[in-house]
Parts: structure tokens; C-alpha cells; sequence
DNA sequence: TATGAATGAGTTTTCATTCAT
DNA sequence: AATGAATGAAAACTCATTCAT
């Protein structure tokens, strides 16, 4: 009897001795999930070995079939949780509307800044799938959308209302500026220190970049021109 | 005899009747080098298949390690190519020097913008080696600078002094703000479009765009926070 | 605690309150074995899969260890089982003794001709078993001897005495004539009918092959060369 | 640079040096094709082991990729040539025309049953095939037809012309009495001796059975039924 | 220079079997 | 009596690399 494919293979406990077996079954599946994540933003997908995979966890590499179905389905499955965990994180900022527009700009960028760079593995899994023709993202519904485009309409329409910011600027617009510096300086961070010898990840570096992306960011919405 | 490693292969020889001969060879190695560019650039460096890169042609397999030694150093040479190809690109822009800054600030930034939109190829080779720990890059010792950052130096110092932009902007700093937002909009276009349902390769989006990028630059130049 | 092998695990109890579950179990029994057949027929013995098998029934894989012991025993149980379903189709038959020799013998080619007809999947185990070197039916003493074999003999020498068959004829081989013209037609159905393009399974042909085997037999015996 | 697929892979040799090399790479498909069409045979498609293949030669596992593609192009490489084989052996018979009917048909039949006899593999491949459901033969054009059927068409014209025969018999069905007869009893061999315990290779018993097979085969022609 | 054949070490995948519950 | 999870050994298949010509 086979499982494969994504997440809904996890049934609810019917009663107290079987949690423990279904519990455990989840760990497994995590396991296998969160090893894959490493393997596969440390050496893409071609490069990844399910044997490296298996031998992180006390699994065997046969629970990656029995969980996951192939190589491609973990590969999905990774994408998933991926991009999952990073409309979680924006989710989880735009809670505290109501403030003023550019106060909330900016700590929104900043929480994307701070984000992106606490988590290069993510930025990895990106890069990885947009060179894979983002062939599992086609086929995953479930990451379309962010709430991040929902906080940054508000914050705009009250900027502008508030005449802080000029009209004429998209969301979808703005959180690919805002996304590009963000992202670039992780997933492109080891090529740009090789030729221009400067390190992202040193800490006066950092708090320039934060500053231009934030000056950047309001200098476009102030702008007349 | 095995030639293998990089670009000295490529000596032209003094003698005559070589010519032809020599011709021919470049031309085959050129020819590898543009397939395998294509090949690594779709499947990242592990999902690259030296079969593929041989089937492209009329040449075999073992032609690949005749002219690079392993698929190593045919990776090394299609990394030190395209960044060579970048360098030129923003070498040739930069000689017009002399005019507004901002103009030439302005100049610039389209140019970057436009030359990484029409060079795809060239995001995914640099993400794939940002992916693969910039292994070829560091045992590039040609790939070191670029002329862009001279060239944008001298624009900032043109405007600092001219009263048009503020000071305390590095050089590199600008230039990876200015990448960022060149190059995320071309290596991340897929799951972009995928999730927000924005194509960055239409042309109303890539005017908007372009105009961001220029008004967040000049923005991020003229602002007195 | 295990059971395994073949069939001495159908003992009914003589318990009363055991009866409903004994009543199940083996229903349980039957449906694999039915699955296994039908799997077995369709596969051989090394394309067979265990999970294809549990699969087709409401029961899982373990069952099948629990029932049978192992792939091979229940490989065993399916060739013992077809085995018996012949000799108990063969019996059937030859229940009706007394007519005419000639008619007798009609009656049974036309009889064993349609039973093969009807169950192409009896003809693919025992191909199936001859391919994979008879080793279960070597193992299966159950299976020696068919009644058939008594039934030709009476026939033969009641025709003998009779005058309508020659001597000389041995049953055995009678039965091997008789079978081999009937069972190769279902087992052999489908490359004959991809190389010559006839269909057995055509109404026309069968009754001119039935025509064909009843007339071969009876001349076979009537012949005085 | 693959190659894969069937037979129409091997080139003609250009000159007298690239000879040696296509020889020999001609005959280490020979080779493989050999021991697979044993191995087959033995085991079933399911049951086939490439290593068992490659272990029988000198050359590696990897060679059987190389000249077929996989293991199913392995398997209809040999299903061709084994059909091939029945065919060029029903062709090499079939010359001797212009004697009488009856005598052409004894020497046909004859063959035929010492053909079978001579080359079990040849009636395990095609009962293996059968039980694949002919996948192979449906995908292969080159083994319709077989030069049997016009030599027994022949041989039907002229004995019902002698008056030696009834008519209404149709080649292709005598082609199926024939055959059954004489495949039969190398393909059920094995459980033929086991249940009935008689011996079909043993000398006695085969004559005896070539003999039931000729006076079956022209007492179903001189039936007058 | 160039080619097709060959290789061996790996990689993904499968599967019969067992275990804990 | 039954189940789902787990396992290890082996299977098919791949691929960078080398060799003979």
C-alpha cells in the first residue's frame, strides 16, 4: 500500500494509542522534509543525493518513497513548506496595522530585511526553483497570493491619503522592489563578495544596505518627477 | 596529450598550414562552451548531462574533455565566460563619460536594466554559481571588479559636488542596488510570476518597472533624511 | 504467532463464538488468493507485486504473511489451487459413463476445449508454473494424477472393443494430444493472433477449430496406418 | 551521444580499419542478446536480472543500456529474435516443394516437432510473451506472417487436387493443429511429467507421440465427417 | 582532432519482509 | 486478525570518465 505524494497523508489519531504511532510518523515525515531542505539549497536539485538525505536522519532512504513518492515529490514538497514558511513570516508581520504609513513601511521592510537574511536557505530554494523553470511552484496552488500585497495597498492608500506618498505605485510593483533588494544581497551574496570583495554579512555593511533600502524605498514613493 | 583547465588553450599557434586547423578547433571549443552554457544555465550544475551538451553539436562527449579536461573545468569556463561577457557589457557603457551626472546616473541604471532583461542566460549562470558556493568564481582571479564601479564613483562624485546628490554613498553599495533590482526581476521572474501573477516581461510592467528603478535610485541619491 | 504455509490453515473450530471471525478469515484467505492469481496470471512470479495484490483487496500486505507465509508460499497455494480447479473440472465430467465411445469422446474433448476457453487464467498459471521450472507443483503431491486420465482409458478400450478405435493408443498421450490442442489456443492466443492475424477468440474460427481438434482426435484413432 | 533502441543500430562499417571496431561491437550485442534471451527464458521478464545477464559476458551492465536502452528494449530485442529465428527455421524448411502432398506434409510436420523439441527457449520466450500480454510482438512488424502458412496452403492445393484430402481446411488453422501439438508438449513439459509422470523427452514417449501427431494430422485432412 | 565503445562507481527506485501496536 | 510504519537488500538505470582507433 502506497502514501506518496504531499501533506495530506497525515490522518487525525483516532484515539490515545495511536497518537503515539501517527506522531511519530509526522516526525519522520519532518525529518525527511527538513533534511531535504538542506540537501536540496546546498546542491540543487541534480546535485542532491536522497542517500545524504537519508543518512541525516535515523530514517531510511526507502521513507522518502514511502512518504514522498520520488525524488521530484520531496523536491515538491520542499518547495511547498519553502514558500509556506515565507508567506507565514509575512503574514505574521502585517498584523499591526494602524500606524502611521511610513512608520509601517519601514518596519515592514525591515522585517522583510531582517527575514530574507536570517533565513539564506529560503532565498536557495527560490534561486533553485526559478532555475528549475519553477516547475513545482506550477503545480502547487496553495503558495499563489501573499498577504504581504494586502499590507502594502493599505500602507500605500493611507500614505497617499495622508499625502506621505505619491499615487501611481502597485503593490505587486513595490514588493518586487522591495523583494529584489531584500533577496538579492542572500542569494547573490557569495558571487558579489568574490568580485567586489564586499561581505553582505558584515555588520556596517548591513546597516548601510538597510538604510539605502529604506531610503530607496521611501525616496521612490516621495518622488515628483 | 590532454590540453584540459581553462581559457590558455586557445593559443593561436605562428605556424601556417596550423591555421585552418586551429580555426576549426576554436571554433568547436566556442561551440561546446555556448552549449554547455545553455545546458548548465537550464539544469544547474549537477543536472547538467555532458551528453546533452554533446548532442547539441556534431561533436562527441569525449570532445569536452579534450578541450576541458572534465565537467569541472567546462563549468569553470562557462562561469569565467559569463562574467567576462557582464564586465564587457559594463565596460562599454561606461566610456561616455562627461555628462550630468544624473543623466549618467540615469543612463546607467537603464542600460544595466536592459542588458540583464535581454541576457536571462547570464542571472541563472551567476544564481547557479550562487548556489554552488561561487566554487568557480573563487579560482577566477580575472573575474575580480568591474569597471562599473569606476564609472559610478565618478558619477557620484560628479553629483555630490554639483550639489544633485547627497554624500555618503559607496560606490559598490550603489552598484548592488542597482543589481538587485536588475537582476531579481530576470533570475526571479518565474516564481514571481507564479505567485503574484505579474509577468515582469510585459511591457507596460517592465516601463513601471524601469521607472521605479530609476526613481528609487535617484531617490535613494537625492534623499536628506 | 504465525500460520503461514498452504492449506492446512483452514481448519474450521470447534468453538461457536470463533465461528464468525473463523468465517471471515477465511473470507479474508480467499480474497487473496483470488488477487494473487489474478496478479500472478497477469505478471509471473517475479513481475507479481505484494502490494499490488493487497491493493485490490480491503485487506494489506501483512495479511498476506499472515495467511501464507511468504510470496513463494502463496505462489504456491495459487498453483495448488488452480490445479485443483482443473482435475475438479475434469471430474465433473467424467461422471457420465455408458454412452457410445465416440460420443463419450466428443463429449469430453468439447467439454475440456470450452473449460480452457473459459478460463484463460488456469492456462496462464500453468504456463506460468512450466516457466518458472514446475517448482511449486513439484512440492504439491495433491496434485498428481487427473481423473481424466482414467476417463480416456475407459473410453479407448470400450472403443477398442467396439471396433471403432484402433489399439495402441496410450490415455496419457491421448490426453496430451487432446490438451495440447486445447490449451494452446487460450495460451497462445495472443501471438498467434498478432503474427497470422486470426482471432481464436472469433466465433467462426472456434467452431472450426473445435471441428478441427474433434475431427483430428477421432481420425488420430481411427487411422489404420 | 545514446544509441538505444533495436537493431538498426549497427552501421556499416566504412573501411577495412573501422571494421575490427563494428565487428566487435556487433558482437558484444550479440553477446548480451544471447545470454538475455537465456536469461529471460529462465526467469520471466519480472524475474530477469540484468547483473545476471552482464555477469554471463565480459562486459558491464551499463553495455545493455547502451545498445537497448533498457531492460524492455532488451526483452523486444530478444522477442524479435527469437521469432525471427522460428521463422527463418519455418523458411529453411519450406524449399523442398513439388513432392507428394502427403510426404510434404509428413516432413513439414516432422520438422516441426524436432524444431521445437530442439530449441525449448524458443517456446519459453513465446509462452514468457503471451503472458505479457504480446506487449513485444504488438510493437514489432517485422514478425507478422511466417512462410509456414504458404507452404501448408501449397501443400492443402494440391493434396485436395490429388484427392489425397478434404477440402475446407484453411492453412492457418492446420498451422494452429500443428503447432499446439508440437509446442505444447515442450512448454508444459515440466508439469505434464509432474502430474502425470511421463516423461515427454523420453525417447519412447516421443515416438510415439510424432507418430500420433502425423496420424492426427492427416486423419483430420482424410476425415470425411 | 575526432569518434564510438566501454567502464565502474554511483543514483534512484523497488520490494519482499518484519515490527510495534 | 489487522494495520501502518519501517527496513535492508537488491534492482534498474545513469553518468562522468577513459580507451582504442
Amino acid at each position: 500500500m502506497r502514501m506518496a505524494k504531499t501533506t495530506e497523508a497525515l490522518k487525525v489519531p483516532a484515539g490515545r494509542a495511536g497518537l503515539t504511532r501517527d506522531v511519530a510518523a509526522e516526525r519522520t515525515r519532518r525529518d525527511i522534509l527538513q533534511a531535504a531542505t538542506q540537501e536540496f539549497a546546498a546542491r540543487g536539485f541534480g546535485g542532491a543525493r536522497l542517500d545524504a538525505i537519508a543518512d541525516q536522519m535515523q530514517t531510511t532512504k526507502a521513507m522518502v518513497y514511502y512518504y514522498f513518492g520520488s525524488k521530484e515529490g520531496l523536491y515538491r514538497a520542499v518547495v511547498e513548506d519553502v514558500f509556506a514558511a515565507i508567506h507565514r513570516a509575512e503574514f505574521e508581520h502585517c498584523g499591526d496595522q494602524g500606524r502611521d504609513a511610513e512608520d509601517e513601511l519601514r518596519a515592514l521592510v525591515t522585517h522583510t530585511f531582517a527575514f530574507h537574511e536570517a533565513h539564506p536557505g529560503y532565498s536557495r530554494i527560490v534561486s533553485m526553483e526559478n532555475l528549475n523553470d519553477a516547475r513545482a511552484v506550477v503545480q502547487l496552488p496553495q503558495v499563489k497570493g501573499s498577504p504581504v500585497v494586502q499590507a502594502l495597498a493599505s500602507i500605500l492608500a493611507r500614505g497617499v491619503a495622508g499625502g506621505q506618498f505619491r499615487g501611481g505605485i502597485d503593490a505587486v510593483d513595490l514588493h518586487y522592489f522591495i523583494s529584489a533588494l531584500c533577496v538579492f544581497r542572500v542569494s547573490n551574496r557569495l558571487t558579489f563578495k568574490e568580485i567586489f570583495d564586499r561581505d553582505f554579512a558584515d555588520p556596517a555593511v548591513r546597516a548601510r544596505q538597510l538604510a539605502m533600502v529604506l531610503e530607496g524605498t521611501l525616496g521612490l514613493l516621495r518622488a515628483t518627477a
